[in-house]
DNA sequence: TTTATATACGATAAAATTAGTCGTATTTAA
DNA sequence: TTAAATACGACTAATTTTATCGTATATAAA
């Protein structure tokens, strides 16, 4: 439990190597054989990334992805949500369908708990990793 | 992601009800039909709970589980790992077998992340929830 | 203009984890 | 003696995560 994604783990790696050469063009090719990532599944997360402007994507050969002015001032919790949908312990804030919810004893506490964390991840950038 | 179990999530709500219900005995029986929670998956929680002295079990009719004096201040942190092993958002940190680590870039950072968490639910008890 | 290389994106399959069930043993109050 | 409770291990089902595949599109370079 509490556990980031390999998605999300995969995506951190990428992003620090962009950053390492920044302006380069780095393709999903190069990036998945140093670091041993599976290219497709690196490939769509860089996908993501890209439509929420979080990296720029340029197709064609000699094409790839670099960082922008807005990389490394990317909020981690805005980064995680990107990728895997809202920062929430418990899904029940999200989702209908739980039937408990008159009955529910630690609604409130854990999500005191929950926006701890959020807390926390608005307060790191993608320059702190 | 970072997300916590449902076996987690039934220990909170029990261990919630049971201090609500201070000193008396109350079985899994009673909790699982009040809170809709299944009760052989709430029973084994409470033996895990129970063999951590986090709450006292009596056998037997009319037995059940109470608080005991260390519930409520046991540390959030302890509450998870004891139900889940240690709290860590990334694995590698307590299991071998990665075979990039010479080349990860971002296990640094991350353990610090990971070490803000725990820090976190180190400074919040039961009795928070 | 053709070709090779790259991103874009959706569908699907495989693996791992989590959730839930079942059977049996043990304890003990009534 | 019986019924109600915890204790514990094995197993199955469901869900989520991880990975792969196929096809489309863009574009630099030959």
């Amino acid at each position: 439990m509490l556990k980031i994604t390999r998605k999300v783990e995969y995506a951190l790696i990428a992003v620090r190597h962009l950053e390492k050469t920044s302006g380069k063009l780095v393709s999903v090719n190069e990036i998945s054989k140093l670091y041993g990532i599976p290219r497709e599944l690196l490939a769509k997360t860089m996908q993501k990334l890209a439509s929420a402007n979080i990296v720029k994507s340029v197709k064609g050969p000699r094409g790839g992805y670099k960082t922008t002015n807005k990389t490394a001032n990317t909020k981690l919790n805005d980064f995680f949500e990107i990728l895997e949908g809202p920062t929430a312990i418990m899904d029940c804030y999200f989702e209908s369908g739980c039937d408990h919810l008159t009955k529910c004893n630690v609604r409130t506490p854990i999500n005191n708990i929950n926006n701890s964390i959020r807390n926390l991840f608005d307060n790191l950038t993608l320059a702190d990793i």
